[in-house]
DNA sequence: AAACATTTTTGTAATCCCTACAACTAAGTA
DNA sequence: TACTTAGTTGTAGGGATTACAAAAATGTTT
């Protein structure tokens, strides 16, 4: 909890209880999860807590740069507390979110668009059948 | 419109009225339009057309491959019916999507995850504010 | 052509993610 | 302590998408 509550505060973030929560379990917790996975953890730590408020945190801590939101699906978002550049793959058969490593990572900075005054975000996304997928269903 | 249809029957899509409008669109609008976008321009020249057909159309298209689903933002989808690879930019000012040519289209395929069994969509989207909408600020 | 089967379209209802908003609570300051 | 600001909570509402069943169109067989 100590890591996590540094790390707010790094991207100059007030750590309230909640807040800390939050990033914590970004941070214990690399399978991108959704804002109800986040939440449905949480309620049981913090009974009080609020679907609203792991939304309102969630926006904080992309705005602050301490979280990624993934739109990899149109059904819902998930989130990162890993910002360093890399891909995402998502398993439309499971849902799952995996992390892509990739061998140059100035690609993506290279190709920015010329009529773009600033970005702000940049993701590759993949989508497919993972492995662990595939051989459940060769059985 | 010609070309819609000839476009859908080489992939295998029976051409329907309905069908050959919404891939005529696609291929004569390269704006990335969203399903209400499309739905609203053929209404006028088909009055029965239903957004449900437009929903399905969609959905048949992007299956068949003959158009691709962008989720570059939670809030509905584009689609596009270009299906070389390229990337998007999406501006957050105005919502316009932009298409982005790749100096190396190699290196999505090359950075393909180990475990995936098999990849149906690859896709790198950009965010940020576009020229136009930065000179309309600084105004 | 007629009868039948299949495909496609249509419209409504329902679902679900997310946001708006106002009241409540907690924390910081003088 | 009194006051101000910041953060949280819960409910209500909006908006994109899907489910589903009826209707229409298309294709097929006799």
């Amino acid at each position: 909890m100590m890591v996590a509550k540094e790390h707010l505060m790094q991207f100059g973030i007030r750590p309230s209880v909640q807040r800390v929560a939050v990033m914590h379990y970004l941070l214990t917790h690399r399978t991108h999860p959704t804002v109800d996975e986040i939440y449905t953890a949480l309620a049981k730590e913090i009974p009080t807590l609020s679907r609203t408020t792991i939304y309102n945190t969630l926006h904080l801590l992309c705005e602050h740069g301490a979280a990624l939101a993934l739109c990899i699906d149109g059904i819902n978002a998930h989130f990162d507390g890993f910002t360093h550049p890399h891909a995402h793959f998502m398993c439309t058969c499971c849902g799952k979110v995996y992390d892509v490593d990739l061998d140059d990572a100035s690609f993506v900075k290279r190709n920015t668009p010329h009529n773009a005054s600033h970005i702000t975000d940049a993701q590759l996304y993949y989508k497919g059948v993972c492995v662990d997928c595939a051989a459940k269903k060769s059985n």
